[in-house]
DNA sequence: GCCTTGCTTAAAAATATGTCAAATTAAAGG
DNA sequence: CCTTTAATTTGACATATTTTTAAGCAAGGC
């Protein structure tokens, strides 16, 4: 099974898909993350807050962006942070959300067509 | 609007989501290419397909690594191949699927944090 | 303690997804 | 024309997702 591979850094990644045939392990450990960024609404939330000053946005920066409820921001938020892609922490009466690069990475390096 | 971006050789490109704010209407374009990857089966015949000899697989060749009916393998073609991640061909009495590789690296690129 | 602000959780309804069996199309061979 | 093999479409059903309203929890100020 196509395990994640450990980088010398500390991050972890994985061969693209076009490298060898992902196995159903590999798939089932990699499609949460692909769920998690395939919808509109969340793909905003992580651009929002990976743009936002000093890398990290509280969630009333972002629920202007959204003409949605608050309980469902903090849903979207709920997915991302579950799938490892985000991290939150609180300071004092806010929370502030940050991306996980590496996550981020992996995603990227799975994509990747090594030919083109 | 974060329009796609068109390159000289062609292929279509995005900046990544951490460079500036996904506009609602890019994130409405980008959703659906996520979606078509979020899913274990999916991810597998686009590796089996990509790893494929000559890069391109029939669906003969894809049915014997699933354990569902062929409906079900045929279902989850049409959605990567309504999403652009692959293209379809008939040749005789077999048809063959090959990943496109333009619409790939867009997802790759988008997901890449540029300080990483 | 009580109130306000910021955010999350819970419950319920609407919508979307994924699977199968059965029917259908497409091409090739006799 | 009929049969076989390859693949897709359709329809029905079960399961997941996403949204909202209402309720709950945490921290800070009075």
């Amino acid at each position: 099974m196509l395990g994640p591979v450990e980088l010398p850094d500390g991050t972890v990644c994985c061969p693209p898909l076009a490298c060898e045939p992902l196995s159903p392990g590999g798939a089932a450990e990699l499609a949460p993350l692909f769920k998690a960024v395939a919808d509109p609404m969340r793909l905003r939330l992580l651009s929002l807050i990976a743009c936002h000053p000093g890398g990290e946005a509280c969630v009333c920066d972002l629920l202007g962006e959204f003409d949605v409820t608050a309980p469902s921001v903090s849903y979207h938020l709920k997915i991302l942070r579950e799938a490892g892609l985000i991290r939150s922490e609180r300071r004092g009466t806010w929370v502030y959300y940050r991306v996980n690069p590496a996550v981020m990475a992996r995603m990227s390096t799975v994509l990747v067509m090594p030919s083109g």
